[in-house]
DNA sequence: GACAAAGATGATAATTGTTACTAATCGATA
DNA sequence: TATCGATTAGTAACAATTATCATCTTTGTC
């Protein structure tokens, strides 16, 4: 999936139209959210990026992670165990399936989202700006590894 | 809406049947659980019965909701923002709506939740276990009220 | 290319919600 | 009522996140 290029691209013209300084570090922070398809989390984000930054501080993912939600260019997953996982490839309110096992996320291909919004709104009389839809399972991977752990496990929290 | 006092009698006969001692303190967290509709957090709690019982610990509160949970008798909905809300009535996974501004929490009726998680199963190959559905909006209150703050708010961090 | 102003970084302290720990107390059964 | 194990209150420990601040970097201009 190559569209991360894309992404990138959209989301450096981004922070030059609000005037953001563009420094290596948010760069490469930028890079690695979008190239990842897995739903990073702070802290792999942060490993991930200690190999070409070794003095890298994690405020400053926590910072700059924080800047593309608040541009809109990030959506923020977080969850009752207290992990926070980032989407950067679609900033926007959509479902998620969770292996609760390996934690992965997959986007699963639905297009109820608005509709059932929609129905919400007209039930409860809300004016509905935003959801969150998370399944919470096993995933195929893991159910084939049987009780033992799944092999592309990656552990958030 | 008094099914409340159903749910009490439902929770203590599992605790009973699980071999938990019933105290003071825990028997009132539960009331104060399956009378509240508001989704209470662990400080409202802990607030609410600071007035009959001006010693009860944190702890304690913390302690029993992940007793109930455990037993399956609450459900626990993390919120992103780190805030943490109780439903003793309801404790299975559905879908709910909450104000972003007074932070109440509804359950609207929807029924599609069950179908959805099987769509779901299917397209992904995942088990689903579990599921969350959060609507984010404005309540009708707080839409009222203008941009200032809701009569009914009953903030949550 | 050098300069000034605004923004960003790194390191660490502070904060917050939650959990762990301990001694003292309480509940349920015989 | 005696006994044992569960439970409590209080507090320390914890972990994830945010705030702070001195230093350094980027940007736009000359």
């Amino acid at each position: 999936m190559a569209d991360g290029k894309g992404r990138y691209a959209q989301i450096v013209q981004k922070l030059k139209t609000h005037g953001h300084h563009l420094t290596p570090q948010r760069l490469a922070i930028i890079k690695a959210i979008v190239e990842s398809d897995r739903h990073p989390s702070v802290e792999e984000i942060h490993a991930r990026l200690r190999k070409t930054f070794p003095t890298m501080s994690l405020a400053t993912v926590y910072r700059n992670v924080m800047l593309l939600k608040s541009l809109g260019e990030v959506l923020a997953l977080g969850f009752p165990d207290g992990s926070n996982r980032y989407d950067g490839r679609h900033p926007f309110p959509h479902p998620h399936v969770v292996c609760v096992r390996c934690k992965k996320i997959v986007d699963p291909e639905l297009q109820s989202g608005r509709e059932l919004a929609r129905a919400v709104g007209d039930a409860t009389g809300f004016r509905i700006l935003s959801h969150r839809l998370d399944f919470f399972g096993i995933c195929r991977d893991c159910e084939a590894a049987g009780k033992k752990g799944c092999g592309a496990g990656q552990a958030a929290k």
